[in-house]
DNA sequence: GAGCACTGC
């Protein structure tokens, strides 16, 4: 049976503002938004959680706060991921830093709260200082005995460069008292006491350490952003405090208790208006306020809804740019697609400006930007120049941008959700939808990193109350089989489990039966023998099965080529819509007629032989692009393939088993994993799922489109385009 | 004949 990487769920396709609309509307025109001013949105809200947290009992942090009032100009310092000082006389100069830190001011309290209790929730807003200087304070302090203290990240590059930051405080080289780990790179040693990780590095401790006996104070740094993984690592938590320190209670001190384990502390740290659901959840625990540093934005609101974004971001930025002292100005905007249109409409205006107007400098900004793209947000903006970035969501917390003053935010961002199916399985799809409270004032606060900002929001102040305080926690919008197994691992059933927020019925169920399908549970639904082993790899478990089924059909090392490469977290096959004809010629020599895993396998195979043949890394990098591939991909994928070699030798799989040039075994095995996902030929040209009812189309770009094969297994189901 | 927010093991 033939495979492909990517099929298409025929549904409906809405209507989307095109460049040439634009230009029509508005040749001519000179561009106004009407706005009210409304301001100090951010204090208003803040005010209010403020006013909980001073009857929250919790007369330190009224005292913290006090203290910052108190507080005027200090040196900026960045966080999390600002850039170690590599100047020689950096030491003395951080620890001067380190103490006019917002958060200075109430170490005292701070760690006498802890000491006190065995959950905080410590409310901090950005450069407070919370991430780089609560663990040091704990570990000052003694408190942690002899444990060491976990700093948890959502993101990789936040843990390591947080890492070398405390590090270089301490004045001292990363991997030593201060250490890191993240998935392919661990820097640490017997020495360590601060370890920052990710939190999928910790859940995945859980499964060799269920109580976490190795620390002695758990930090939970970025709650707010609710990941996957740091809700079950919560929840897990809440477990992990009852059976070390013999108490369901916040205050429980671990007192009395003869138990020969070493108590444990937790530090939930969250950004702004969510922490009493994280106090509730905890038994009321207190609730800590760090101020942070952070300009005031002056904050506009559109006084009607702007039926078209793109439109009244184009006109609201020139706007800015005739009426507004010079200052960068950064566009939020939900995808690329936006971002192309609105950047050759600027484009087209900006020539017809008078010449003494100031340049503009467009710098668009999006993930999937060809690399080195975006190195231009970065440098300085020349002199009579203003800098535009148009940007989606990947400016409002993974990248900072210097210099920006003015922030037009659209209100929309996309949204990818899995909608699971009770026949198990399901598909994705994304979403352009309203953003919610907190990122809008997320990106208001972009604007005022640096000084005095302003923030132009393309909506009502009406919309802003209506929208939703946080984004959905990902545990209600992804597939679930992943976790349950490894929960499964802790003899744990997600739905016994105490979450913050419980996924629907029908998202488990459809879990549940794809794990019961791989074999990976039994109709008990109890973990088998194979489920165990298959949760060992660091893969979706479709993947993980269809690697234990290369085992008895002989091709493990070609299921390793082709599944390291699926899980790397971007696509091999390099598609630029200009250049599609040519990318498809010059990869043609990796076709396969048994669909695109094998066509990936080959692709592989031909990086291998470049890579063996020592061209060096230019010639490699020369080669990639020429056949149209993703190096950066080859490379992850390389790593990943590595780490799955490992895996598989722990489990006595032996991965140098090769079936050679056969096709069969490899297709057999993906097969294995894939089984929900195959679907069959009908009269019309169309695919028929076989376990589900959804009508699907391989995706164009699959070397099987318009093959008409009887039969597919496939990786993914997109929701798209409706052909008939 | 098509559509790409962001992470993590």
């Amino acid at each position: 049976m033939p495979s492909t990487s990517k099929v298409i769920r025929l549904a409906g396709k809405e209507k989307r503002t095109t460049y040439g609309d634009f230009r029509a509307k508005h040749a001519g025109k000179k561009p106004q938004v009407p706005w009210v001013n409304v301001s100090d949105e951010e204090d208003r809200l803040r005010k209010t959680h403020l006013k909980v947290m001073v009857n929250g009992q919790s007369p330190h942090a009224r005292h913290t706060r006090k203290n910052k009032k108190a507080r005027h100009s200090v040196p900026s310092i960045e966080e999390p991921a600002s850039p170690v000082p590599s100047s020689s006389g950096g030491a003395a100069a951080l620890q001067e830093q380190r103490k006019h830190l917002p958060i200075a001011k109430g170490r005292e309290a701070l760690i006498q709260e802890i000491l006190d209790n065995d959950i905080t929730v410590l409310l901090g807003e950005t450069g407070s200082g919370k991430t780089t200087q609560v663990p040091q304070y704990i570990l000052e302090s003694g408190l942690a005995g002899k444990g060491m203290i976990a700093v948890t990240q959502p993101r990789k590059v936040a843990a390591t460069s947080l890492a070398k930051r405390v590090a270089a405080e301490k004045n001292t080289t990363v991997g030593k008292l201060v250490g890191y780990s993240v998935r392919f790179d661990e820097c640490s040693s017997t020495e360590t006491r601060i370890k920052y990780m990710t939190d999928g590095m910790i859940v995945r401790e859980l499964l060799s350490d269920p109580l976490l006996s190795q620390y002695s104070v758990v930090i939970v740094d970025e709650a707010h952003e609710r990941t996957l993984r740091t809700d079950l690592l919560i929840a897990n938590l809440k477990n992990i405090l009852k059976e070390r320190n013999g108490s369901g209670e916040a205050n429980g001190k671990g007192k009395g208790k003869a138990n020969k384990l070493n108590p444990l502390k937790i530090v939930i740290m969250s950004a702004t208006l969510d922490a009493e659901k994280f106090s509730r959840f905890f038994y009321n625990a207190k609730i800590l306020y760090v101020q942070g540093r952070q300009h005031p934005v002056k904050i506009y609101y559109s006084v009607e809804g702007q039926t078209d974004y793109v439109d009244s971001a184009m006109r609201t930025f020139f706007q800015i740019h005739v009426d507004q002292p010079p200052g960068d100005v950064l566009i939020f905007l939900p995808g690329q697609e936006d971002i192309e249109s609105l950047e050759k409409a600027i484009e087209l205006f900006a020539k017809q400006l008078p010449k003494d107007e100031m340049e503009v400098l467009l710098c668009p900004m999006y993930a999937a930007q060809a690399p080195g793209q975006n190195a231009k947000v970065f440098t300085a903006t020349p002199t009579r120049t203003r800098k535009c970035i148009l940007s989606t969501n990947i400016a409002e917390t993974s990248i900072t941008i210097p210099g920006v003053k003015y922030v037009i935010d659209t209100g929309m961002c996309k949204e990818k959700r899995y909608l699971a199916r009770d026949t198990g399985g399901g598909f994705d799809t994304l979403l352009t939808k309203s953003i919610t409270k907190s990122s809008a004032m997320q990106r208001a606060g972009r604007a005022g990193r640096e000084g005095m900002g302003v923030c132009f929001r393309l909506y009502t102040e009406e919309s802003f109350e209506k929208m939703a305080l946080a984004p959905e926690p990902e545990i209600m919008r992804c597939s679930l089989t992943s976790s349950i197994l490894q929960l499964k691992c802790l003899n744990q059933d997600l739905e016994e489990l105490d979450l913050m927020d419980m996924p629907d019925v029908e998202s488990i169920t459809s879990a549940l039966k794809t794990l019961w399908l791989l074999d990976a549970i039994n109709s008990n639904k109890e973990l088998t023998p194979l489920g165990r082993q298959m949760a060992f790899f660091p893969l979706e478990p479709v993947h993980a099965r269809a690697i234990i089924a290369s085992k008895e059909n002989g091709c493990t090392r070609e299921a390793l080529d082709i599944i390291s490469v699926l899980s790397a977290s971007s696509k091999l096959f390099v598609d630029i819509t200009e250049l599609r004809e040519q990318a498809a010629e010059a990869r043609r020599m990796f076709r396969h007629a048994s669909g695109d895993h094998l066509t990936i396998l080959n692709a592989v195979r031909a990086y291998e032989e470049i890579v063996a043949g020592g061209g060096g890394k230019h010639a490699r990098r020369d080669w990639c692009r020429k056949h149209f591939l993703n190096e950066r991909t080859l490379l992850e994928a390389t790593e990943i393939r590595n780490q799955l070699r490992q895996t598989c030798g722990r489990l006595g799989i032996d991965w140098k088993v090769s079936c050679g040039d056969k096709e069969d075994p490899v297709v057999r095995c993906l097969a294995y994993g894939l089984a929900q996902n195959s679907a069959f030929l009908q009269p019309d040209g169309s695919y028929k799922q076989t376990m589900g009812q959804s009508v699907v189309k391989i995706h164009p770009g699959s070397v099987l489109a318009e093959k008409k094969v009887p039969a597919i297994i496939y990786d993914e189901l997109v929701s798209g385009t409706a052909v008939a």
